[in-house]
DNA sequence: AAAGCTGGCTACCTTAAGGTAACTGGCTAC
DNA sequence: GTAGCCAGTTACCTTAAGGTAGCCAGCTTT
């Protein structure tokens, strides 16, 4: 039975490492957000990612675009505009943020209520 | 509308921030899985989280006692026993380990199929 | 007695993530 | 005409995460 807890053990590492890989890191779940909220352009995804800088928004928007989770559509007009849009596949991804979401929230009042009693 | 978007946007970023302020790196969460496993002794854990250094385990251990994830008992006696127990705050991940786990195994699946082709 | 287990700690080093600041070129609005 | 927006880029730097290796003290097994 020891055996069988460490099949499910090793059963479930490897998929959260996989997770753990494409989503690691303080952006790429808020930029994911800060998208499906209908920021879709360079400026406005900066300004909805409290604290994120341009520079490091390239970075994390071309790691997404290349797990296809972000898609990249240029409007060669005048100017030319440059759209972010979440790929389908980037639905999949609504547990995730969901059970996130809902433990961030909870963890974040426990806080809260830590830190009245505590002052 | 944009406003509302905005708003909701917003509002989910600060939950997930707080939730990768306390799960964000390679381990946290393969540790928490691993102890669950059964694996309650320093060495075990060690053993079950592939690639994990003994210096690093420590550290991690000490992150999630700090934010009650996990409870340190020790038991003095000859030789001294250390087991490391999931705290009840920490079944509160299991949506989260559940997604992840989820969409890890989704997205494993889609890259193989991937790999395939291109081959 | 030598080797191996236990739960760690220490010093040193590498890598990657992220931050700071300045700048570009083409447009537009004042 | 100058100030600002757009979508970035470049060069440089700091920090933290993580890796490597060796060690300790007390026990057990061989």
């Amino acid at each position: 039975m020891k055996q069988k807890n460490h099949t499910q053990c090793t059963g479930a590492l490897l998929p959260i490492r996989d997770a753990l890989d494409v989503l690691s890191g303080k952006w790429k779940l808020q930029i994911i957000i800060a998208i499906s909220a209908g920021n879709n352009r360079f400026r406005e995804i900066e300004r909805a990612v409290t604290g994120i800088t341009s520079k490091v928004l390239t970075k994390e928007l071309k790691d997404l675009e290349e797990h296809q989770l972000v898609r990249r559509t240029v409007y060669t007009g005048t100017p030319v505009l440059v759209e972010y849009t979440l790929d389908e596949y980037a639905e999949s991804l609504e547990n995730v943020i969901v059970a996130l979401n809902e433990w961030g929230t909870g963890h974040r009042n426990r806080l809260m209520k830590a830190e009245a009693i505590s002052n």
